[in-house]
DNA sequence: ACCTGAACACCGTTCAAGT
DNA sequence: ACCTGAACACCGTTCAAGT
């Protein structure tokens, strides 16, 4: 997509996603992003610092598109939803969704999801070190169940394929017998569904601990 | 440490993890590996095909330094232990932890800690499916709270440090008002305590959660 | 079978020069 | 103020050659 228009902190983050999103990580090199906004590479430092900052500003982007559930819903509904919108933003830039863990959202847009977080918290009565250690533990399951699910952490786990026995050694099922038993579980095994306990796993457990405001 | 005996993948998978130690990700080249072991890049490629495989090794090394409890111990206490040990295994390499997430254990040493855990899970009662559920459930927790702890997520949370007001511009503070009040909580607190919270929540649902057996 | 050194095809970024 | 192209200091890996 050739631009005429001025180069912009946004626009060339903007292309810098449909790079990533296209091709993957390895594929965005500065002159290649330069190539797609049709000017050199050396221009995009003009706006950019250096390569880091455009991808902190890429998940800016990302970030945004989480959205942002209405007042007046209970804490854990606003929570779900969150967790929800995370994880279909994620699996839509498969690609750039691992620079989520690496920057935390910092524009007002980006951290839009994060406000109505915390107010949907403190409107229920809890208090602000109980609302940070809440989003401290979906945040942690957040960006643990995206490194899972986007990287198929499970289904390259030995356990899907059982390593092929010898006649003299022990069978890694021999030494192993419960994780070749429970493997197979793991790797066939529905991604949402799964995304589904743990997160009322997590739902449950501080609806246990918070303290009852 | 030069070295006189013969190159192994162990050998060289345990410089690379010293390199890794000593100066990060980004120091450990073939070239400055090759020097550590006194030989040439391209004699590396003699015991691995290309890079990723030696960050792989690197991976099982770490993986294997995770303390399997034995038998006999409560599945919540099982959980416990492991969970605390990769954290602390996480801390002992805190350039190389990152790799945590992308390789799933693989060798018989890496998969103790799996072996381990699924056998007081199945010891309990559970079947293999809960199993399965209760442990990714575990790992996303563990992968999830080893981003935050070492990229230091919440120490450049932009909460941490409100930005400065400008006179004709709204402040993020007025834009973000509960931002800026919770965001001093996340950034002053303890992470063990923060993660033994977090690790509380999800063993407290997982106890909720699990079919009795 | 194992190792070497040169070379290839890239990177991100610095620099001097342009408008 | 913004942009350019050449150059620098690297990478991982291929290749031809050695033992």
């Amino acid at each position: 997509m050739p631009r005429k228009a001025r180069l912009t902190e946004r626009g060339i983050a903007e292309a810098a996603l449909a790079v990533l999103d296209a091709e993957g990580l390895d594929a965005l090199t500065m002159r290649r992003l330069a190539t797609e906004l049709s000017t050199s590479a050396m221009a995009l430092y003009n706006y950019f610092p250096d390569k880091e900052a455009v991808l902190e500003a890429v998940t800016q982007l990302m970030l945004a598109e989480i959205e942002a559930p209405p007042p007046g819903v209970s804490w854990q509904e606003t929570a779900r939803r969150i967790m929800r919108s995370a994880r279909t933003v994620a699996l839509r830039h498969p690609y750039a969704a691992t620079l989520i863990a690496r920057f935390p959202p910092r524009t007002p847009d980006a951290l839009a999801f994060v406000e109505a977080g915390f107010r949907s918290f403190r409107a229920a009565g809890f208090d602000p070190r109980n609302t940070a250690r809440a989003y401290r533990t979906l945040v942690a399951y957040s960006l643990g169940t995206q490194e899972i699910e986007l990287r198929d952490y499970f289904a390259i786990h030995p356990a899907a394929r059982p390593p092929a026995d010898t006649l003299d050694q022990p069978s890694a099922g021999r030494l192993l017998p419960t994780v070749e038993e429970v493997g197979p579980e793991l790797a066939n095994s529905d991604p949402e569904q799964e995304f589904e306990y743990g997160l009322n796993v997590v739902l449950t457990g501080l609806e246990a601990l918070l303290p009852r405001p």
